[in-house]
DNA sequence: CGAAAGTGTGGAGAAATCTTAAAGAAAAGG
DNA sequence: CCTTTTCTTTAAGATTTCTCCACACTTTCG
C-alpha cells in the first residue's frame, strides 16, 4: 500500500498485448493505483514522462522501442522503480550488463498476483531509501515541538495524541511561518491534488487541532484564519 | 609504492561477467570511489590485500575461489566491509549466518542504484562502529531484557519462548523507542528487501507479541499503535 | 444596519484502518 | 517422509478517524 493513500499513483503498464494489460490493470485498482495502459514503447515513454508513475512495468518485446531501449531512457533521468518483464530464457546477467538499470524482472508466464508482490516490494524498498537522513525530521516552535520521525507532537515536552492529518497539518503549517495556505493548498499537499471532498474538512480539522493545543498556553504562535483566504501558522513577536 | 598510500578511496569489485563489472565500476566512479575490478577469487583476495579497499563486493559464484571463501579469507585478516551478491534463492540465512562474516548480501538481479545505496549503508554503519566500537547484543527495559546473540527474551527473569520474527520485531522496535515503524520498515529490515508478501503479515507479529508480553505486567513500556501509520515502542514517563 | 459571504462547532454516519481468529502454506525437526 | 512449528493470508468484526451537514456565529460591504 502506497505510503500516501489519499494521492493518485499511477503504474504505466507498457505491453503490446491488450489481454495482459487488462489483466494488470485491475489488479492494479485492486491495489489502489491507477493503471496507465502503453502499446508500444513510444507510447510508455511519453505516457512516463506526463504522468510520473510510481512504478513501470515493462514487457521486453514491444513494438516501436523494445523495454530495454525504454528502461534505459527513463533511467537517465529518473530513478522510478522499472520491473521488466522477460520471456523465460533471457538472461539476467545480460539485463543487468547491458547497463539498463531495472529494478526487477518478472519471466513470463507469470500470475498477475506475482507481479503485484514485486511491485508491492519494489515500492516498499524505495519509502526506505526516501527517508536516509537528510531531511528535516524535528521542529521545535516556543513549547510546541513536532517529531515527524516518531509521529508525535509534544507540547511542554508532554505528548499530546494527534491524529495522522492532525498531525500533518500542523507539520505543514509551522514549517512555514507566516505563509498563507488557502483550504485547496492544504487539501493538495496533505489529502492529495486527487481528492474531491469539501473544502470544509479543512475547517474541522483545524478545530480539532486548536481543540488540542489550546489545552495548553502557547504565546509565541499560533494558528490563525485569514479571512476569506485560509490559514496560517503564526509567531508572536 | 604501495598503492595504497594515496587518500583514494576503492572498492573493490568481484564478478566474473565484465559487464557487471563494468557498470557498478561506472557507478562507483560517480559516487568518487575509485573501482578495483578481479575477476575471480584469487584476484580479488590478492588485489583485497595490496590495496585495501574500503567496501568490497563479491559475487558468490567466481572462478578459481567463491565469494563465501573469499570472504572468509578477508575475514580472517580485515574487517572490511564485504557485500555478497547471490541468485535469487541462495538461502540468506547461510550467507549471513555461518562463518561468512558478510556484512550484507544483495539478489540478482539488483539495480545499480540499489548496489550504491547499500554501499554507502554500510559504510555509514562502519563509521558508527569505530567510535561506538562494540555493537549491543542485550537491551533491558523495564522487566523486559532481550538477548539478541542468544535470541531469547525474559520477562521478570524468566524466560518467554518467542520465534525468530517475533524475537526481531521487538529487537527492532525496542531498540528505537518511541520511532514510528511503518509496516514497510518493518518488512525492509526484518522480512528483507526481496520479501514478496503482504504487509498484514505485521500486524499478524505484532498481534502475537503483544498476546505473549502482556501474559506479563509491564508497566514501563508498550508497543503502541499509531494509526494510519505503523507501530512503536514507547516508555511510558 | 442588514444582507451576504465566510468561518466555528457538535455530532452522526461513512470510511478507513486495525485486531483477531482461523486455516492454509512453508519451513524445520525427527 | 511425516509431524510439528512457524509464517502467511484472509476475512469478519471492532475501533478510530474522517467527512459532511446543520446551524450558530463573525466579518465584510453595500
Amino acid at each position: 500500500m502506497p505510503a500516501n493513500s489519499t494521492n493518485m499513483q499511477y503504474i504505466l503498464i507498457a505491453d503490446d498485448n491488450p489481454d495482459i494489460t487488462d489483466v494488470l490493470s485491475n489488479y492494479v485498482k485492486k491495489e489502489g493505483y491507477e493503471p496507465l495502459v502503453a502499446s508500444d514503447g513510444e507510447e510508455a515513454l511519453s505516457k512516463f514522462f506526463e504522468y510520473q508513475p510510481v512504478v513501470v512495468l515493462l514487457d521486453v518485446m514491444m513494438p516501436k522501442m523494445d523495454g530495454y531501449e525504454v528502461c534505459r531512457n527513463i533511467r537517465e533521468k529518473s530513478d522510478t522503480p522499472v520491473i521488466l518483464v522477460t520471456a523465460r530464457g533471457e538472461d539476467f546477467e545480460r539485463i543487468m550488463g547491458l547497463d539498463i538499470g531495472a529494478d526487477d524482472y518478472i519471466v513470463k508466464p507469470f500470475s498477475p498476483s506475482e507481479v503485484m508482490a514485486r511491485v508491492r516490494a519494489v515500492l516498499r524498498r524505495m519509502t526506505k531509501h526516501d527517508h536516509e537522513e537528510n531531511e528535516r525530521t524535528r521542529l521545535t516552535i516556543g513549547n510546541m515541538t513536532i517529531d515527524i520521525k516518531e509521529y508525535s507532537l509534544y507540547m511542554n515536552n508532554e505528548q499530546v495524541s494527534m491524529t495522522k492529518k492532525e498531525l500533518e497539518t500542523v507539520w505543514t503549517l509551522a514549517n512555514n511561518p507566516e505563509k498563507l495556505f488557502t483550504r485547496d493548498n492544504l487539501l493538495n499537499s496533505i489529502w492529495g491534488y486527487d481528492y474531491y471532498g469539501e473544502t470544509r474538512t479543512v475547517d474541522t480539522h483545524i478545530k480539532r487541532i486548536r481543540g488540542k493545543l489550546d489545552a495548553y498556553e502557547h504565546p509565541e504562535w499560533s494558528i490563525k484564519t485569514v479571512w476569506g483566504a485560509g490559514y496560517k501558522f503564526v509567531i508572536n513577536k
